[in-house]
RNA sequence: GACCCCGUCGUCUAGCCUGGUCCAGGACAAGAGCUUUUCAAGCUCUCGGCACGGGUUCAAAUCCCGUCGGGGUCACCA
């Protein structure tokens, strides 16, 4: 049975790059019918977080990434320093003493060729030459990662490690550990790197934000997942939008490619958009909602919910973000609306009183206040006047929004009320 | 620097293994247009690439070699 891991360290948030290797694996557990084993590498007592571990299970739970088991290094001491003595007693380690008589475990690398086979990248060759005689375990008592990475590896039955290419200098060193220990050797994969929009590893200017970030920020989990499977791999038939599920189906560790990707956050809006506007609106509400109290948008359990759906139709074609919803819609909560000088200049710069008046008349003396009422009243309106709708649809939408860009005109008369919408084109209408 | 990995439009990719069907297909971005109402949605179109040089071959994005370029690793961090 397949048997994969993933390994996070508690010592910083989980990033898209740990987020996209997971996946790999997860993906790859579940495509071969095995189990994803989760493990937490916090041998490193001084910098290992209580709060990062929570954070990464969380993001791995967000994102749907579920474990069938999970281990913690730091309960396993007594099994390193165990293989350690094994190998000890063998000849194949050696003990250095430093001050303080304090002792570590080295391993003694003897040159020969080292060959590991990668299940994406073929047959790789390394002299150990290169490589020094290997602490196992440090002079504190813990183990170093190869030590513990290998032990664990080969204890817990993992049959495939995937893992970053950053690791493929790490896999000689782990060979020779393997070999030393009699352990038999699991397949390897190495995934390519997710590069920043400058090159080089992804850092906080180039785009390493945490997954839980992402969330802030209104992503859906499934787009974040989706733009992730398009990082080195591809459904093939120039599809672009994959869920989870039919991800698993076809899967295959091997059609991974080489190269290394360039995040961009342009995709993954798109992608992210894609998901928004086939999203149900309730959901959309659910998470929108706590967002505009912290706003002040809305009092907690003094709002009608229903409204905010429908709102949330209106803009969740053109969002990128949810979020985006907050700076959009902000006329809808918000009476003293900004109005966008730019965009005031543009329609607001002549003096539209008596149009604004007319169609202020024309909105009072309607019976029934509907979308399909107003537009109609105010295409009659034009035509009487002669001019065209887009003259006055402009203007009207910046004196009402504060902006040049949103959803129809009428659907925002509609949900601004009638009251509203005469305030605000009030404030245009001359007093003279 | 040493060792290792990689190199198809600006970006993500299909094609490469099993050479001809590829004067290289799709997506994002950009530009243009359409949408009796905007665009940040939708539709249409355009721009743009096999890093370079040598082989092998009737034929190369696909195979081989070299160059150049990018990245990674060289810790008692993981």
């Amino acid at each position: 049975m397949v048997r994969v891991r993933f390994a996070p360290s508690p010592t910083g948030s989980l990033h898209i790059g740990g987020a996209r290797t997971c996946l790999f694996n997860w993906l790859y557990a579940r495509a071969k019918k095995g189990r994803f084993v989760l493990r937490i590498e916090d041998t490193d007592k001084l910098r290992s977080k209580k709060e990062y571990l929570d954070e990464i299970l969380d993001s791995l739970n967000w994102l749907g990434l579920k474990w069938d088991e999970i281990y913690y290094q730091g309960q396993r001491f007594a099994l390193y320093r165990e293989y350690a003595e094994k190998l000890l007693k063998s000849g194949a380690a050696y003990i250095e003493r430093s001050e303080g008589n304090k002792e570590a475990v080295i391993f003694k690398v003897n040159p020969q060729k080292i060959k590991i086979r990668d299940l994406i990248r073929g047959d790789i060759e390394f002299e150990a030459e290169s490589i020094k005689d290997q602490v196992l375990i440090k002079s504190d008592g813990t183990p170093t990662y190869n030590f513990a990475c290998v032990v664990d590896d080969a204890t817990t039955d993992i049959t495939h490690v995937i893992r970053g290419d950053d690791h493929i200098s790490n896999t000689p060193k782990q060979v020779l550990l393997y070999n030393a220990l009699g352990f038999a050797l699991p397949e390897f994969a190495h995934l390519p790197l997710i590069l920043g929009s400058e090159g080089g590893r992804l850092s906080k200017r180039t785009g390493a934000t945490s997954i839980g970030d992402y969330r802030k920020m209104g992503y859906l989990a499934q787009a974040l997942v989706n733009y992730l499977l398009l990082l080195s791999w591809s459904p093939g038939s120039n599809r672009e939008i994959i869920g989870i599920d039919e991800a698993m189906q076809i899967f295959d560790i091997k059609d991974v490619n080489k190269t290394a990707a360039t995040f961009n956050l342009d995709k993954l809006n798109w992608v992210n958009n894609q998901y928004l506007k086939k999203e149900n609106a309730q959901k959309l509400a659910d998470a929108v909602i706590p967002l505009l109290i912290e706003r002040q948008y809305i009092r907690e359990g003094d709002f009608d919910r229903n409204y905010i759906v429908a709102l949330l139709k209106l803009f969740q074609a053109r969002l990128a973000r949810i979020n985006d919803f907050l700076d959009w819609a902000d006329f809808f909560f918000v009476e003293d609306v900004q109005i966008d000088p730019q965009a005031q200049k543009k329609h607001l710069g002549a003096d539209l009183s008596r149009e604004f008046r007319m169609f202020i008349n024309r909105l009072d003396g309607l019976k029934e206040f509907e979308l399909q009422t107003i537009e109609t009243s105010f295409r009659e309106m034009v035509k009487e006047l002669g001019i065209e709708a887009k003259a006055l649809i402009h203007p009207i939408r910046v004196a009402l929004t504060g902006k040049t860009v949103g959803p129809g005109l009428f659907e925002v008369i509609y949900y601004l009320g009638r009251e509203r919408t005469k305030q605000r084109l009030m404030r245009w209408v001359s007093s003279t």
